[in-house]
DNA sequence: TTGAAAGCGCTAACAC
DNA sequence: GTGTTAGCGCTTTCAA
């Protein structure tokens, strides 16, 4: 491999001066800043990134905790497409994702372990929640966090708007008459679970609508098996009180509560109106296809990226405390219908 | 940061047996080892990777060219569940992943140049066919190079065997009657897509069937408006003779003959079976159900991390042009039945 | 069994 | 504008 020493003799300059080329200096000849050029094409010479790392103290490496409960891993249909698009934008800027785990070490802070091994200049967090305490840990130890989906203090949050994307939802229902909507809530340990409900609650104030206790219930976590108990645990409440519309807090509570009616003869949109949130692929191929609504996850995985961008340039000075929502979209499909007159 | 200037101190000994310890030299006395790991704890030494790079030459970095056709990315359900498997594999035995992209210099071989950039130590190809010659470009770099799907010369592949998960999903077709079986072939250009037909192909000699022209035809791209295309040309070339049953080269195939159909009137399976290969989550959702064969993503990348790892050992002596085919599952469901007599 | 010292490839003062 | 040189944190002879 070509170093910077064999660019230096194959020009005629100094080791420094080519250096200088390289990072763009500004007192450099242009014409020695050619020659060096020429030179190094020449030779096929490539500037190694670890000694680099070693002098600036620099990695362009950020790295990404990207852990989460389904354990479904890369191919997460909204943590994955966040990353997809995270990762496109800082690529763009020079930066290599790496991701971080956990099993690096048997120590408590193993995340920051590993950012400190590998000596990422930031951190993703793009993961069910980590212990506020560990979080704190990486931050104060001078790597850039930005977070997905979750909020721990003084670190930035981008996350879907979910206040507007539950309003928006919710009012869609009323304009079809729905009145007497019913909720299964995603886990509330997670800030989309909490905000998504504060949202429900909003629309009824909003719509003079009382809360009923026996039209909500919350789902413990966020798989299959709770969602199907909780759905279970709804429809027993308010057998006696249908409602004429479900709102599942994401989809794939959706799909379930979908097969569930189904399976007791019930007819959606017809008998009951069912919405959904989160607009995965599988909402235009279930049948039938569910009205949700739809996360911007590239513009998600983009916003998060800016943000680090200038957290990386120590442009630090506004407040690491912003939750930046990002607005929501309607999907209106076969699974909701005007309500019908009891 | 502490470095091992500062465990020497603190120790008492020198940086380079410190540097034996970590590294776990033989000749070190196990005193001296343990107080050497104590005083290392007690200010909190993290070795520094880019040192370690530098003089070593080894960066425990696995580079993952991960591009593909569909422009799915991470949330790809096949590459993407493979990648995921791999990760946890190679993450055990100390090595991290980062991806390589082409973007990253206006050069031709973009992804090689990336591989000496960060100084990777083997490289998984996880995308749609490369070049050729930049495979081989980066294997003959030193970069240990591992492929999934796809087949380079002298780089070892790990794929599903499509042939034997073809014939399991045709003999079962068989087993109901069926004899005129239609087939979507996926693009030819990729490796599977050969398999799969070949297998087809197979399939028919064994059971005396002869070879219909207009009961196949291939799929251009790995793209929905493709298969789209592929689809219609089948249904009309095929009207006056139609087929029993379809196979669809790949899930997404095979969801989209399913709405072709039911738009057009036919029942599935009644009319005609329809079978896909892949399994994916949506095989389970769509309506019917769809038979299919069921891809061992976790084992796909367990085996590719297990080969990576002897390669990375410089226990080379195998074949590197060998590839392993991963044993596949049927997954039998609600879009195929008896054939009728016709 | 341990340590001194050179060197991995690069950057950044500082001197010229 | 360019070059000299020290040093980033580590490993690895080689000598003791």
């Amino acid at each position: 491999m070509a170093t910077i020493y064999d660019v230096a003799q194959e020009s005629g300059f100094s080791s420094a001066t080519v250096s200088k080329v390289f990072n763009h200096y500004a007192g450099v000849n242009s014409l020695t800043k050619e020659k060096v050029l020429i030179a190094a094409k020449k030779i096929g010479y490539i500037p190694n990134i670890s000694a680099q790392t070693l002098v600036t103290n620099k990695s362009w490496l950020i790295g990404v905790i990207f852990k989460e409960d389904l354990h479904q891993g890369l191919v997460h249909p909204h943590f994955g497409g966040i990353l997809e698009s995270f990762k496109a934008s800082m690529e763009k800027s020079g930066y290599d994702i790496i991701f971080l785990n956990k099993n690096f070490s048997d120590l408590e802070l193993r995340y920051l372990e590993h950012c400190r091994y590998r000596n990422v200049d930031g951190v993703l967090l793009a993961s069910s929640p980590l212990p506020e305490k560990e979080a704190a840990a990486i931050e104060k130890a001078g790597f850039k966090c930005v977070s997905v989906e979750n909020d721990y203090r003084n670190i930035p949050t981008v996350i879907s708007d979910n206040y507007g994307g539950t309003k928006q939802i919710l009012n869609y229902l009323y304009t079809l008459g729905h009145k007497k909507i019913a909720m299964v809530i995603p886990p509330l340990k997670s800030l989309a679970g909490r905000e998504r409900f504060e949202g429900y609650k909003i629309f009824l104030k909003n719509h003079n609508l009382v809360f009923d206790e026996n039209l909500v219930v919350e789902c413990d976590e966020y798989t299959d098996e709770s969602a199907k108990i909780a759905i279970e645990r709804l429809l027993n409440k308010c057998l006696d009180n249908f409602p004429t519309a479900i709102f599942a807090g994401y989809d794939k509570i959706a799909f379930i509560i979908e097969r569930t009616l189904l399976a007791r003869g019930y007819f959606i949109p017809n008998d009951i109106s069912v919405v959904g949130f989160d607009d995965l692929e599988m909402a235009r191929s279930v049948t039938p296809t569910l009205t949700t609504v739809y996360q911007k996850r590239k513009e998600i995985g983009e916003e998060a990226a800016r943000i680090m961008l200038k957290r990386l340039e120590g442009n630090d000075s506004f407040d690491t405390n912003t939750i930046t929502r990002i607005p929501t979209g309607l999907r209106i499909r076969n699974s909701t219908c005007r309500a019908r007159n009891n």
